[in-house]
DNA sequence: CGCAACGTTGACAACGTGAGACAATCTTGC
DNA sequence: GCAAGATTGTCTCACGTTGTCAACGTTGCG
């Protein structure tokens, strides 16, 4: 591999001349600046990460551990945000998939002890607890939070995921909602009925008699309840307006079993969700109007925080906006 | 940070005897190591990764190129495989997320420039054709292919997930499929079409006139044209038994169309596709029966490719399995 | 002419690790 | 008591880069 001696050799001059255009300092006289960064571009150097690594004791490395991304998409766009950051200054991303509590999260770990990164980000699938090895790295909790509370934290609001979902739902006309929620044990479920609740509250409605948990824990996969809870409720004389999914893959076996009992969803019935799932909910038909959360943002953020160190406020929730397409 | 020079320090011991420990030298008291060893768990040292990629001369970093991962699932199993695999045989695996032509790409190559990897996979979201630009670093091109046929490559048979499919087809006595493929530009059409009609001729049958394009050019997202393509099909006297979707996203949208005509997928008709796209596949009813491709398998393929380089033939075709549910 | 000031360049050391050469020390067996 | 072997230690170098500091050549001023 070339290195910077090569160069200071074809340009006729010192190593530390080459080292000092490479690093832009003004010192260097502008013809020989232009002499040596011509060889460097012919020959297409690019500096070794691992001297710079050892000389300058900065690794500039920051870790990115993805728990559990498989079928997500929301994830990638957590990645891309924190990579556009860590790319802007200067930094190196090193991203891994793991999985909690596998051989996969200790490797992941000691490699990046292995290359002495200055933070962690840990990316959760889905809004929840975790455990954080207090290691001497800072690490910053990405849609996940942890016991202590003392972590960098970026975290959905989902109250007001819930509480806004709901004020549009009520602002449109519905009175009789179904919020088909998820699994107790996930957080996120908590925070929205909470909203769900509140929003009705505030406008003088009682909702509390409309939250039904209709999904298995996530480790469970994709199971739904809607074969035992929607049919006695459709049944009913006051029938739901509008139905409300925990998550938008449940809108899918919804859709389904709706168009079954020839109910037409945005005609008969609406349907309302959370996530914005790409491509499901635009390829639904009629297409799913649901809250979506800006995880592109919430990468860069997370990759700022992880790079500057959190401020004032270690704790940072991220509203969502709503989606309207022609289900609701 | 620690060095091996604290752990001696802390051990009583020299640096030799430490390095020895580490490196595994059998040169060393079984009591020594013991407690070196000790020693380097309690404070949890990893040697230095830029220490060692200097001293050594070699980086043991492979790059993973992932090429416009968005929305699918099949690339995370793509990247496990590979990740696995580089863990297993002591190598740094370096994932970026690109997209072809951005500035997304160069930085990516710059990074694994200036780690000096060793070799880099890239990987494409479908099969396709790509360019990859002659450095000095080795490539493996995983799910795509490049002009000059040089490069090691592993690539989907699409050929014989389309003949396979279609004899499973023809096994259980269909006999009027219509095949609504992706579009021209995809190179996994083409083969695909070519084993539907090589299967059908193999039993004696004419599909020339079965296969359809029902699906605009990736880069235009998700459009398919069962609008247009479907009723007229579905009004023949000779209505087709069997609709094979190009991919499993296309059967959401011909599920919903079907039912609002009144026909029950694998009742009036069956539906058959390809990708085994989670969660989807799965989650539709009935369950969609599909072609699956081993991406993890592919995914361990490439990264053994990388570090050991390609064998006799550098194109490894890799065949595909079927996934029973009900739709068929 | 002598000297200071300035712009430019170069010599050198150090970061942490790993390896070779070889010496020093301790243990064991005879 | 001595040789042989096992174990540990000392010393040195190299990897590529960059900060410190010194040296160089040129210019301008007294």
């Amino acid at each position: 591999m070339t290195t910077q001696r090569e160069i200071a050799r074809r340009a006729k001059t010192s190593l530390k001349t080459v080292s000092r255009v490479i690093n832009r300092d003004p010192l260097v006289n502008a013809e020989t600046r232009v002499r040596i960064e011509a060889i460097i571009a012919e020959i297409g150097y690019e500096p070794s990460q691992a001297a710079r690594m050892m000389r300058s004791q900065r690794s500039n490395v920051i870790g990115f551990l993805a728990d559990g991304v498989a079928t997500s998409s929301s994830s990638i766009d957590l990645i891309r945000g924190a990579q556009d950051v860590a790319w802007e200054r200067g930094k190196q991303m090193m991203l891994f998939n793991i999985e909690r509590d596998t051989p996969s999260a200790a490797m992941a770990d000691s490699q990046l002890a292995a290359f002495r990164a200055e933070a962690i980000i840990y990316a959760a699938i889905f809004h929840q607890k975790v455990e954080i090895p207090s290691t001497g790295v800072p690490h910053v909790l990405l849609n996940c939070f942890d016991r202590s509370g003392r972590s960098a934290t970026i975290l959905p609001d989902d109250y007001r995921l819930g509480f806004d979902l709901t004020e549009e739902v009520i602002r449109r006309g519905y009175r009789r909602p179904l919020f088909l929620n998820l699994a107790d044990s996930v957080t996120a479920s908590h925070l929205r009925a909470q909203g769900f609740l509140d929003a009705a509250r505030t406008h003088g409605l009682d909702f509390s008699t409309r939250v039904h948990v209709a999904a298995a824990p996530p480790e469970a996969g994709q199971v739904y309840f809607l074969e035992q809870l929607l049919p006695p409720a459709l049944a009913e004389p006051a029938r739901p307006d509008i139905i409300i999914c925990g998550q938008d893959l449940m809108a899918v076996p919804l859709y389904f079993l709706l168009a079954e009992r020839g109910l037409t969803v945005g005609k008969d019935l609406a349907v309302a969700s959370f996530d914005n799932l790409q491509p499901i909910a635009a390829l639904l038909r009629p297409g799913l109007s649901t809250m979506e959360l800006p995880y592109y943002q919430m990468g860069r953020a997370a990759m700022s925080v992880a790079i500057d160190g959190p401020g004032a406020n270690p704790i940072q929730l991220v509203r969502g906006s709503f989606v309207d397409r022609q289900s609701m």
